[in-house]
DNA sequence: TTGTACGCGTTATCAG
DNA sequence: CTGATAACGCGTACAA
């Protein structure tokens, strides 16, 4: 028996016990106060106080086409990524009066596809996306369908909405001066499958830009299942046996893999090899001397998708759609 | 501009098409198909299918009082604890059909009121809570307007809604006897501020129970400004010089930095103290050889607040509330 | 088996 | 300044 509350107090109350009609009180709670008398005014704000009146938003809704709910769907809220990001979109919702809905795609893009369907249904005014990045084609038709969106941290191929995302370019290269400077000979980079677009991205540019600072082949291992990790490590640690080496990480998980494989191996950094990665975790200042790390943006990411979100809201969605990128933070400490 | 989006199709355009009445529209809509004929079942059907029709979720609960719509609040959504609680909550909403309106009460009573009222304006079917503990009062009055409410994880002193937490107790007195297995003759706790009722509850049963297994005074050390940490430290290997000791902590937090401080002062676990606590973080099996830990039963605890509500809300709410108590996990590790 | 008419709690359009 | 009255999109007695 969901609806067995106590009976709510509506506009149509505080009209009768005002004195005034609906419409009145509508006035005032949009506050239209020159429409009405202050001694209106001051009447139904007393009723309002008495009754302890609140306006009912479905109704608000229904009618009036804006929600001031913002749709927003993570691909793993288990990941500390998440987390970080969902503070940096509530803070700054909560400044505009935005409530947020909130959705774990668990990276299946049936479930993504699901919720955002749902969202819709329920009137969002606009969907904040940290895609999976399996629902493009579906994507396109929610786009001309008018819906807002805007991707967070994950990109898709075709430019259909605003995207923000760490600006992973700028920080390698940032990472390979330093590393160079260092005395650090080669670099190997380590992964899991390329199966979303910020590992395909990183990866990239890693070979893209790797000749700009080293020798040799730009060299990528692949983190699959964990029961293989050591022996990827080792291959690695053969085939740079002969420089002073370094391993880069394509994100925190990685980074995890690594640190529990160099401790089976009985491997020690800065000793054996060199660290660092993607990912600054609160964690990784602990772990030996402290990793070297990346740090990404991501709260920053989330106040400024919400930004974009307004603007797109209350102006009009650029076109084409804005990518904005922000900026990392290098983070030296004792495995490099 | 927020509603420039392509006009809707709603339920008359269907009915329209179909050639029956919106009534019949709504009836198959809700699944009751004994109400027409398989004909114009089947109609229906295609035409919802050919003009993409979907239900508009606000009309819909406005009109049936039930929005499957469950509030979510949580304390912090940083900790490490909150995404695990949303993943057990959002798992198994979604079997239940609900979804997840989330906020973030970053520990400020204020907060957390404010979004509890708009949760009840926007008509969410129940609210879970895990809270400040700072709103007694108010939570008193939401409860007997009828706002369905379940704790999570955090109690308050009056009795009023079902609470799901973990059995801390029982895990503590788990610790204790492995410990004194282990030849551990003095233990100190290091927790936060006592500020939320979790603090609070376990501070208290290390000392009831801490004469069960040790001799002496239960000692507590309390971590309140990080400057500080390196001279507690200090004072506790001090008091706890002649036998052999364990730092036991109240949280993952604590744990951290414990660590930390433990670090800068050049202490080692387990050779010059032993450390356990409270929060089986994934890092904590990485530093040094691993850390001792207590796993809460966090995710399970999410699951279980979902039923809860789910039972309330579909048959009636327990009097008296219901406490309910989930197993923690000991996880022995190299720092013991 | 199907449809009519009204209501859910608001907002918006008029005319006074 | 104020108030009927008609939407918004859907559910449901009640009637047919």
């Amino acid at each position: 028996m969901p609806g067995a509350k106590r009976k709510k107090v509506t506009i149509v109350d505080v009209a009768a016990k005002a004195g005034v009609s609906k419409t009145t009180i509508s006035r005032y709670l949009n506050g239209k106060f020159e429409y009405m008398s202050e001694e209106s005014r001051q009447k139904i704000a007393d009723v309002i106080e008495e009754l302890g009146y609140r306006p009912n938003s479905l109704a608000r809704s229904l009618k009036s086409k804006q929600s001031f709910v913002m749709g927003v769907i993570v691909s793993d809220i288990t990941s500390p990524f998440s987390p970080l990001l969902l503070k940096g979109i509530s803070d700054c919702c909560e400044r505009f009066g935005y409530r947020i809905l909130i959705a774990n795609s668990d990276d299946e893009p049936r479930k993504e596809r699901d919720y955002i369907l749902n969202m819709i249904d329920q009137s969002v005014d606009g969907i904040i996306l940290n895609t999976t990045g399996g629902n493009e084609e579906f994507l396109r038709e929610v786009a001309d369908s008018g819906t807002r969106i805007v991707l967070a941290d994950r990109t898709i191929e075709r430019e259909l909405f605003d995207t923000v995302h760490s600006s992973d370019k700028e920080a390698m290269h940032q990472l390979f001066r330093y590393l160079k400077g260092e005395g650090y000979e080669s670099v190997g980079y380590f992964t899991q499958p390329l199966t979303n677009s910020t590992r395909i991205n990183r990866c990239q540019i890693f070979r893209e830009i790797y000749n700009d600072y080293f020798e040799g082949p730009a060299q990528v291992y692949f983190l699959e299942k964990k029961l293989r990790d050591a022996s990827v490590m080792q291959e690695f640690m053969r085939d740079h046996a002969t420089r002073k080496h370094c391993i880069f990480t394509g994100n925190g998980v990685a980074t995890m893999r690594i640190v529990q494989t160099m401790r089976d191996l009985g491997l020690e950094f800065p000793r054996d090899t060199g660290l660092c990665g993607y990912d600054d975790w609160s964690w990784m200042n602990l772990v030996g001397g402290g990793i070297t790390t990346i740090a990404l943006p991501t709260y920053e990411e989330g106040r400024e998708c919400v930004k974009r979100m307004m603007h797109n809201l209350h102006y009009a969605p650029s076109t084409p759609p804005k990518n904005i990128e922000l900026p990392c933070t290098l983070h030296v400490r004792h495995s490099t």
